[in-house]
DNA sequence: GCTAACGTTGCACACGTATGCAAGAGGTGG
DNA sequence: CCACCTCTTGCATACGTGTGCAACGTTAGC
């Protein structure tokens, strides 16, 4: 009993006594395609039933090289949306006989140091969804043969990683400046949220070039850095000019919860009849009755899927870079005509 | 060339050599507190940035029997009080040096076969948040000597569970009660939100024991799942009874903006003259202008905090179980008097 | 009945680090 | 000058599993 009560872990080899075979047998038994005969197999799986044997993973990955943990980092979690994705993330990861290692970076700056921490945990492969990353931790993971997908984000030219992902999100702006243009609005605007994120800036494209298919030009512009606060200052700005916009997009439906909170609340406008509003992301509160924003939806579990299934793809063969643009969805609810 | 490609990692045997020392004195140099010249160190962390070579935790934590790595195991993603709760934990796992494996339970009762999944990551303790937790689980971490905490639920007398946290749901739904009795409330409902978890429960204790210290008892009474459409039916049924409550707290924040909803949109009601609204987590949208809803805050930091604390004393030591209620602090806003 | 082929098994080593132990270096006090 | 102690270092082994290789038993084919 003393004994016993030091040890935390049954071992390989006490189920190979048990069953009278070799430690092998027990690794092979465990081992998906391996050779072992099928009867052999049944002991050996009785046995590790019988003494509650679960294969240890760390000693295993020593091995193989190949730890079965995905690195998750996301900045920003302030930002609804992320705290959405890494929970899809982790999901999709997880059913795929995979483990989410999550980080979570405090400050967007942040992900640059937990990066190669990261590493150190022998992670297989890396989601990053960050707005930032410096070049230093992109050469680090390929000098470490570690693939990173990048999540909501366009690589840069620069930048040597696996491959990247997110919405269309040209075209997703694009569709709310076509709504706008169609129910006749003539002084459309733009929040944008943290400019040198390149959601905000493809938004800010997209919705500009849809505007102008239709000869419509920006009536104004200002940012928000994706956050309540942010977009309630810039509303108080955009509406309070000498002439006010008749609708407003925001980069991401917090701050068009905002506008909205403003221009009800300060300006005593009625939406959508006096101003358009619509946002980004098809985030929980927009759906609320009293809200009801229109907003553009990601295609949030698709996006989490595809990231996952492209890290894989890099896993094992030396995948070229993959880019891909998942289409966008109108949603179009109260708060435009 | 060819053999560089091969090799993804720099192990602590190309340090020593690059350094003029054997293994050991490498492994010494990243171990605080062992053995070590500081002239030592000094050249071996020198070789170590060169070559950028980063310990291999999969590696130490096969001699030391420490991972770092500390499960995080959430049910109910859906509500998104749990999903703030998982970032929280994260950042505080991250904070004190370890890392968080996220696993999350698609449905309430998956979280038993995904408990013992998680010890094969040898996993150093896990917290839980989850109501439902099989005695079956709870043993088999007993066995591997694991300790595991609980979140936001209650240890029921059977389990063998390293320690429990939560708020004091009793508490602060008593605040509840005693603002609903001081500001003229006299047919006071409640709405539950799954009736089988202690949160719930406790709530329900706390506002009719605080109720009757006012001498009131509960005029109507309903369950709402801790969602939105569940709480829009109940608050359908609840409003249109015969004898109509004038306050209605609700066991989270989902449920108490639904029946807003139901309030003003189907019945025409004036919160908060004609009805009193509180709910229960302080999430993010019931702050929303359009809501502003009088809620309460759990201290979502500070339990999470407390929960990592608790779950390290009981890593090293052989800790007696602790139990520990959290102060609520109620956050009085426009839904009620 | 003999040989070749095949499926199965065990041996031995590898994965990269931590650490007890003993040996060496260096210093101090008598 | 010697004995003793402290600090530092390297050696060897352990952690628990995967896997190449060779040996074994069995069967099929002729």
């Amino acid at each position: 009993m003393t004994d016993a009560s030091k040890r935390r872990w049954v071992t390989s080899l006490e189920v190979a006594q048990l069953a009278g075979v070799s430690r092998s047998a027990v690794s092979r038994s465990f081992t998906p395609g391996a050779s072992i005969a099928e009867e052999t197999r049944w002991r050996v799986l009785e046995a590790a039933e019988q003494l509650g044997y679960r294969p240890n993973a760390i000693a295993r990955s020593l091995n193989t090289r190949r730890s079965g943990l995905i690195g998750v980092v996301v900045a920003d979690v302030g930002n609804p949306f992320y705290a959405r994705l890494v929970e899809a993330l982790a999901i999709e990861i997880q059913a795929r006989g995979r483990a989410p290692l999550v980080f979570v970076a405090k400050e967007a700056g942040a992900t640059d140091a937990l990066l190669p921490e990261l590493l150190s945990f022998q992670v297989d492969g890396v989601l990053v969804a960050s707005a930032t990353l410096s070049l230093r931790v992109t050469q680090l993971y390929t000098a470490a043969r570690t693939p990173i997908v990048l999540l909501d984000r366009m690589a840069d030219d620069g930048e040597d990683v696996s491959g990247d992902i997110s919405a269309d999100n040209v075209a997703g702006a694009a569709m709310v400046a076509e709504l706008f243009a169609t129910t006749g609005r003539r002084r459309p605007a733009f929040i944008a949220g943290l400019e040198n994120t390149s959601t905000s800036r493809d938004r800010a494209a997209g919705f500009v070039a849809g505007l102008a298919r239709h000869g419509l030009s920006l009536a104004g512009r200002d940012a928000g850095q994706y956050n309540y606060a942010g977009g309630q200052a810039a509303a108080r700005r955009l509406l309070g000019a000498r002439e006010r916009p008749d609708a407003i997009f925001c980069a991401n439906d917090e701050m068009a919860l905002a506008v909205l909170d403003v221009a009800r609340g300060e300006f005593g406008l009625s939406v959508p009849e006096g101003l358009s509003v619509a946002g980004f992301d098809n985030a929980a509160p927009g759906a609320l009755a009293a809200y009801n924003l229109t907003t553009v939806d990601q295609g949030l579990e698709r996006m989490a899927s595809e990231a996952v299934g492209m890290l894989e793809g890099a896993l094992d063969a030396s995948h070229p870079p993959g880019r891909l643009r998942l289409p966008c969805r109108l949603v179009g609810r109260a708060t435009t005509l």
